[in-house]
RNA sequence: GGGUCAGUAGCUCAGAUGGUUAGAGCGCGUGCCUUAUAAGCACGAGGUGGGAGGUUCAAUUCCUCCCUGACCCA
C-alpha cells in the first residue's frame, strides 16, 4: 500500500514535518559529507546585517542560492555553504544613534567611543532570531552555526592582512579629496550610501554680479549662478568653458554683464550686444572678492578655464570653491588657488567669517543672499528643483567637502579589472558587461576610511618626522602588532584583545628604525572592504586554512540583488583582483527588486512592506520560491502579487499532488507495488508510455542544460508546463481507464511503472526549487526513510528519447485540437458520437504516422473512424504556399511577382510540382523547393487548417450515432449525480427511470455499456418514481431517474 | 546631464540567427469535457509589437533619433 496525502493538504504544514524531518535526520549535514570532497563547487554566502528585520527581498536572492546549490548537490558536488554576519560599519551606528537617542558625532564622543561600541555589538544581532527563522522556515540550507562575522579579531586579522599587502605596494595612500560628507556623521560617505539618498528639491537659484576690477572692462560685472550660496564665502575664481563663447551686453539700465552667449536667455529684459569673445580669452581676467572674511597668501579672484563648464543652465560661468567641489578642487590644483574653508566639517560656518558664524550653511543661506542683495550684487533670485544628495540615515543634505582620506588606488589595476571582469559568467550578462563594465571604466580610487568608530580599524600608526612630515607604517596581524608594540600589556592585560576603537588606539608601536614611538590613525575602514574580504577572512587565511581557501578560491557562484553591483559584486572584485590576480567568483546571478502589485517600492512609509514570515505561514516556502523565481525572471524587478501565488498554486501545486494521488488511488486499488515487480524494458512498454519517457528526458535535458546555465526562470517553466499539460491532462488523463483496469499484466506494469519513474525523475527536479513538497512525495513513492536531497541526477537518456514518438504525439494533438474546433463551431457536443474524419496527405510517412496515433485521436474526439487521403483526389483542392526562406534569396526584388505566381496556382498546377517537381509560369521555374503544399479543402466536407494540416469532419448523423450520444448523454448525467452526492467509485447502484420511448431505445441498445461505466446493477425503467427522484433532459427531451445505492 | 536595461493583448510574460496568420497564462464572454485535479479544452472579444525615420524583396527582430519607465552614476 501507498500511502497518501491528506484530501486538503495544508503545504505549510506539510512544510513542518518535513523541517522537522531534516533537523533529525541531519539531511543538510549530510547532503554535503556524503559527497566526494575532491568533486566540489564553492559558494559564497554574502554577508547580510543583522540588525534590521529581513524582508522580502531577502527571500529572493536566498532562493536563488539554495536552487543553484542544491541542485548542484543533486548533480553530485560538495557544495559547502556557510553563513556570514556583516557586523561593522554606519548602518549599525546608525541604528545605535537612534536607540540612544544621539544626533552627532560630538554627542558620541560625549556619550564614550567604549561605550558606543560595545552598544554597537550588542545591536547587531537584534533581530538574529528572525533571520535564523526566516531562513530555516524558507528551506535555505546554510550552516549558520559557523557563520563568519566580521567584527571577530580572526576576521579582523586577515583585512589587515589584505591591507598590508595594498599599502606594501603602494596603493594605498592618503589623500586630499572632495567627498560627500554627512555632517551629521561627520564623515565622508562612500558612493553607494549616497545613492540611497538623492532627493529631489527645491534650492535657491541665484545670478550674482562680480565686479571685474581689470581696467578693459570697468564697470563690467560677471554674471555667475550658483544653487549654494554658501559655498560663496569660499570663492576664489570663476570658471569659463575655453571654446564657448561669451558676450559683453548692455541692459537699458546701463548694467553691463559678461555672460556665455548661449545662455542669454537668462536675461530678460532688453539689451544690447556690445562684443563677443571665446573663454579663453577671459582667462586671469580679475574680479572684486563678494567676501572678505578668509584670506590665502595665494593668488585668488581671477577667472580659469575648464571644459567641465556647459551651457545647459546657469550663465556659463561658474564660481569655484575648491573645498566644496569635485571640478573646483582640481581646477584649484591646476591654478594653484588656495582652499578656503567657511563652513566646517559639523556643516556650521567657522568663527572667523563672523557674520554668520556658527550658522548651519543651509540657514545661512538665505542671510547670505539677503546680504548680496542689499551690496546690489544680486542679479535675481529663482527656485531650482534639482536632484540633491542627503544622508540615507540623517537626512540631512550632505555638502561636498575636501577631506583627507585614505585611498586605495584601484586606478591603478583598473584594467586589470576590466580584463578579469569578462572571465565572469554575469547572469543577466548585460549587467556585468553594461553596468559593472562601465563602473569599471570610470572606476575611481576606493575612499577607504571612515572617520567613525565601529568598524575594522585601519591598522596604521604614523609619527611626524624632523621635517614636519607625517611617516606611515602598517601592521598585517596581531603578532606583528604585538611585536612592535610598547604597551601591548598594558591596553590587552592577561592577552584580551579586542582590536577595535577605542582600545586599539591606545597601542603605540615603535618605529621600524625604532627611533620613534607612533600613534595609531584614528579611521576606520569602509564596511564593503570587510565583505568584499570574506572569500579569505573567513577561513581566518593566510593565518590559517591556506589550502582550503586555495581551494576555495574563486567562488564557482554567487548571487545578489542588483543593488549589490558596486556593492558587493566589487569589493569582491577590486580585492581579489588585486591579492589573487583571479575574479573572485565564476558565475552570478543577480536579481532584480522587488515591489508591490502596484509596482511602487517597497517602503515602510508606504505600508506596502510585505512580511515574508507571514507569507510563508499562510502559503509556504514551497509555493514563495517557485513564485518568485518562476513568474518573471529573475533579475527583473519583479511586482509582488499575492493572487499570483494563488494560480500557482492551484495549478501547479494541485497538480503535483492530485497526479501523485492518482497514482497511489489506483496502485492501492490494483495491488501494485513497485518494489515488487521485475521492470518491463522501456522499449516493451506501451507507445503512450514510451512517449513519456522519452519526454521525461527530454524534459530532463532542457531542465538540466538550463540550470547549468542558470537559467532558473528557464528550468521552473519547462517543469510547470510538462506537469500540467503533458503529465496530467495528457498522459494521466488519457490513460485513466487503463490504470484502473489495465488489458493484462504486462500493460499494467507498462503503465504503472511508467507513471512511478516519472513522478521520481519529476520530483527530483522539482526539489531544488520547491524543497518541501517533492520530499514528501518522493518519501511516500520510495517507502525509503532518505531525502531526495541526497539523491543524484542520472545522466539523461538519449536511447530513451525519441524525436519521432513525440512528434507522432504532437501530431495527434494537433488533429485532435482542430477537430474540436470543427465541433464547437457546428455545435456537436463531444458526447455526440461522429462517423468519421478524413485527412488528406501528401506522402506515405505522414499517412503512418497518422495511422500511428489515430487510435488516440479517435478516442479523444469521439468518433469512429480517420480515413486518410492519399496522393491526389478530386475532391481536394491543392494550393502552393511560397517559402519565402528559399525564394527571397533566390529572386530578390522580384519576389513579390513570383509570390503571386505561385499564390495563383491551381490544383492541378500544384500537382504537377508534387509529380515532375517544377512547373514554368510566367518566365519563371517554380520548382518543389520553392512552395510549400498544402490541402485547402475537400469538397463537400466541413475543413479546418492549421499549420498546414487539414482535417475534415463527417458531421452526418446515423440513427445509431444518435442512439450512442444518447447513452452517453445518459451516462453522463448519471455520473455526475454521483459525483454531486459523494458516491464512492466502487458504490454499485440500481437506476429506476421514466423517459420517453426514443430514449428507452438507446439505453436498451447500450445497456452493458452504460451500466459497466456508472458501477449499475440493474436499469428498470418505470413510470412510477415518486421519492428521491431526479430529472434532467437529454437532447431537448425529458428524463427522470432515482438512483439507489447498492449494499456491498 | 551620462550609462544600462526594458517597453509585445486590460495584467504577467514567451518567442523569432529578419520570412508574410506574433503566442501562453490570468481576467472577460460563450460553449464543451471530466468521478485524481480548487483543474482542463475549444470558440470569441482584446495588439497600428512605445513613436518617427532608415537599411532590405521582406523589420516586431538590424541601425539612428525621440518618448516613457526602472535601476545605477553625476
Amino acid at each position: 500500500m501507498y500511502e497518501s496525502l491528506p484530501d486538503k493538504v495544508n503545504l505549510p504544514e506539510l512544510e513542518k514535518e518535513v523541517l522537522e524531518f531534516w533537523k533529525r535526520d541531519n539531511t543538510f549535514v549530510k547532503s554535503i559529507e556524503s559527497k566526494n570532497p575532491e568533486k566540489y563547487y564553492t559558494f559564497y554566502e554574502g554577508p547580510p546585517t543583522a540588525n534590521g528585520m529581513p524582508g522580502i527581498h531577502h527571500v529572493i536572492s536566498r532562493t536563488v542560492k539554495d536552487i543553484i546549490c542544491r541542485y548542484k548537490t543533486m548533480r553530485g558536488y560538495m557544495v559547502e555553504r556557510v553563513a556570514g554576519w556583516d557586523t561593522h560599519g554606519l548602518p549599525v551606528e546608525v541604528e545605535v544613534e537612534k536607540t540612544l537617542g544621539i544626533h552627532s558625532k560630538k554627542e558620541i564622543i560625549e556619550f564614550g567611543p567604549e561605550k558606543f561600541n560595545k552598544a554597537c555589538k550588542e545591536s547587531i544581532f537584534k533581530y538574529l532570531n528572525e533571520w535564523e527563522v526566516l531562513t530555516e522556515r524558507m528551506g535555505y540550507w546554510i550552516d549558520l552555526d559557523n557563520a563568519y562575522i566580521t567584527f571577530k579579531n580572526e576576521y579582523i586579522e586577515s583585512v589587515w592582512w589584505a591591507l598590508k599587502q595594498f599599502f606594501d605596494s603602494g596603493v594605498m595612500y592618503k589623500g586630499f579629496k572632495i567627498q560627500p560628507f554627512c555632517p551629521v556623521c561627520e564623515s565622508p560617505l562612500s558612493s553607494h550610501e549616497v545613492a540611497l539618498g538623492y532627493k529631489e528639491v527645491k534650492d535657491p537659484s541665484i545670478y550674482i554680479k562680480f565686479a571685474i576690477t581689470h581696467p578693459e572692462f570697468k564697470g563690467v560685472d560677471f554674471l555667475v549662478w550658483t544653487t549654494t550660496p554658501w559655498t560663496l564665502l569660499s570663492n576664489v575664481a570663476l570658471a569659463v568653458n575655453p571654446e564657448s563663447l561669451y558676450t559683453l551686453i548692455e541692459l537699458e539700465n546701463g548694467n553691463k554683464f559678461i555672460l556665455a552667449k548661449d545662455r542669454l536667455i537668462v536675461i530678460k529684459e532688453n539689451y544690447n550686444i556690445i562684443k563677443e569673445f571665446y573663454g579663453k580669452e577671459l582667462e586671469k581676467i580679475s574680479y572684486e572678492p563678494l567676501f572678505k572674511f578668509l584670506k590665502s597668501e595665494k593668488r585668488s579672484h581671477f577667472v580659469t578655464t575648464g571644459n567641465f563648464v556647459t551651457m545647459e543652465d546657469g550663465t556659463g560661468i561658474v564660481h569655484i570653491a575648491p573645498a566644496y567641489g569635485e571640478d573646483d578642487y582640481n581646477i584649484g590644483l591646476e591654478y594653484d588657488l588656495p582652499i578656503l574653508m567657511a563652513v566646517g566639517k559639523d556643516g556650521n560656518v567657522i568663527q572667523e567669517v563672523t557674520d554668520y558664524a556658527g550658522m548651519n550653511f543651509k540657514t545661512a543661506d538665505p542671510l547670505i543672499i539677503d546680504n548680496l542683495k542689499q551690496r546690489g550684487r544680486l542679479y535675481k533670485k529663482e527656485t531650482y528643483e534639482h536632484q540633491y544628495p542627503f544622508c540615507w540615515r540623517h537626512k540631512t543634505p550632505l555638502i561636498y567637502y575636501a577631506t583627507d582620506s585614505w585611498f586605495i588606488k584601484t586606478t591603478e589595476y583598473k584594467d586589470k579589472m576590466i580584463k578579469l571582469n569578462k572571465e565572469i559568467n554575469w547572469n543577466p550578462p548585460d549587467i556585468g558587461e553594461g553596468r559593472f563594465g562601465n563602473w569599471l571604466e570610470e572606476n575611481k580610487d576606493w575612499a577607504l576610511s571612515r572617520n567613525r568608530f565601529w568598524g575594522t580599524p585601519l591598522p596604521i600608526w604614523y609619527y611626524v618626522n624632523e621635517n614636519g612630515e607625517e611617516i606611515y607604517e602598517i601592521i598585517g596581524s596581531i603578532e606583528e602588532l604585538k611585536q612592535r608594540a610598547i604597551n601591548f600589556e598594558e591596553v590587552y592585560p592577561d592577552n584580551k584583545v579586542d582590536l577595535h576603537k577605542p582600545y586599539i588606539d591606545d597601542v603605540k608601536i615603535r618605529s621600524k628604525d625604532g627611533k620613534y614611538i607612533m600613534t595609531r590613525t584614528p579611521e576606520v575602514i569602509d564596511c564593503w572592504f570587510d565583505s568584499g574580504s570574506m572569500p579569505f577572512a573567513q577561513f581566518h587565511y593566510p593565518f590559517e586554512n591556506k589550502e582550503k581557501f586555495e581551494k576555495h578560491y574563486p567562488a564557482d557562484f554567487i548571487a545578489e540583488g542588483l543593488d549589490q553591483t558596486r556593492g558587493w559584486f566589487y569589493s569582491l572584485h577590486a580585492i581579489g583582483t588585486f591579492l589573487f590576480n583571479k575574479p573572485a567568483y565564476k558565475n552570478l546571478i543577480v536579481n532584480g527588486l522587488i515591489l508591490d502589485k502596484e509596482r511602487k517600492k517597497m517602503s515602510k512609509s508606504l505600508g506596502n512592506v510585505v512580511n515574508p514570515l507571514e507569507i510563508l505561514e499562510e502559503y509556504g516556502a514551497d509555493l514563495l520560491r517557485w513564485y518568485l523565481v518562476y513568474s518573471s525572471p529573475v533579475w527583473k524587478s519583479k511586482p509582488f502579487n499575492e493572487e499570483d501565488l494563488i494560480d500557482i498554486r492551484n495549478k501547479l501545486f494541485d497538480t503535483v499532488i492530485n497526479t501523485f494521488k492518482f497514482f497511489v488511488i489506483y496502485s492501492n486499488l490494483t495491488g501494485f507495488d513497485y518494489r515488487k515487480e521485475t521492470i518491463l524494458d522501456p522499449q516493451k512498454r506501451k507507445p503512450i508510455d514510451k512517449w513519456l519517457l522519452s519526454r521525461i528526458n527530454s524534459v530532463k535535458k532542457e531542465y538540466l542544460e538550463s540550470l547549468d546555465l542558470y537559467d532558473i526562470t528557464k528550468a521552473s517553466r519547462i517543469l510547470f508546463d510538462f506537469t500540467i499539460d503533458e503529465l496530467s491532462n495528457w498522459y494521466v488523463r488519457r490513460n485513466r481507464k487503463r490504470f484502473r483496469n489495465p488489458e493484462d499484466e504486462t500493460d499494467k506494469l507498462s503503465c504503472y511503472q511508467t507513471l512511478y519513474e516519472v513522478l521520481i525523475e519529476l520530483m527530483m527536479m522539482l526539489a531544488p526549487i520547491m524543497p518541501f513538497l517533492p520530499e514528501i512525495i518522493y518519501s511516500k513513492l520510495t517507502k525509503k526513510n532518505s531525502s531526495i536531497h541526497l539523491e543524484e541526477f542520472t545522466p539523461v537518456d538519449e536511447s530513451i528519447i525519441d524525436e519521432k514518438v513525440e512528434e507522432e504525439m504532437r501530431l495527434a494533438q494537433l488533429v485532435v485540437y482542430i477537430v474540436r474546433a470543427i465541433r464547437v463551431k457546428n455545435n456537436l457536443k463531444v458526447r455526440q458520437p461522429l462517423k468519421q474524419i478524413l485527412i488528406p496527405v501528401l506522402n506515405k510517412k505522414d499517412k503512418e504516422t497518422l495511422l500511428k496515433v489515430k487510435d488516440i485521436i479517435l478516442e479523444e474526439v469521439n468518433i469512429k473512424e480517420l480515413n486518410i487521403i492519399e496522393g491526389n483526389s478530386d475532391i481536394i483542392t491543392k494550393k502552393a504556399k511560397p517559402v519565402f526562406k528559399v525564394i527571397g534569396p533566390k529572386y530578390g526584388k522580384q519576389v513579390k511577382e513570383v509570390q503571386k505566381i505561385i499564390n495563383d496556382l491551381n490544383t492541378d498546377e500544384v500537382y504537377k510540382i508534387e509529380t515532375e517537381g517544377k512547373i514554368e509560369k510566367g518566365g519563371i521555374t517554380i520548382t518543389n523547393e520553392d512552395v510549400e503544399i498544402i490541402t485547402e479543402n475537400i469538397e463537400g466536407w466541413i475543413v479546418e487548417r492549421e499549420q498546414n494540416l487539414t482535417v475534415a469532419v463527417d458531421t452526418r448523423l446515423t440513427q445509431e450515432l444518435i442512439e450512442e450520444g444518447i447513452a452517453r448523454e445518459f451516462i453522463n448525467r448519471i455520473q455526475n449525480y454521483r459525483k454531486t452526492n459523494d458516491f464512492n467509485v466502487n458504490e454499485k447502484i440500481n437506476i429506476y427511470t421514466k423517459t420517453t420511448e426514443d430514449i428507452k431505445k438507446a439505453i436498451l441498445n447500450h445497456i452493458e455499456k452504460i451500466k459497466n461505466e456508472v458501477y449499475c446493477e440493474n436499469i428498470v425503467f418505470t413510470e412510477n418514481i415518486d421519492t428521491d427522484y431526479y430529472e434532467t433532459d437529454i437532447n431537448g427531451k425529458q428524463c427522470t431517474f432515482k438512483v439507489e445505492k447498492l449494499e456491498s
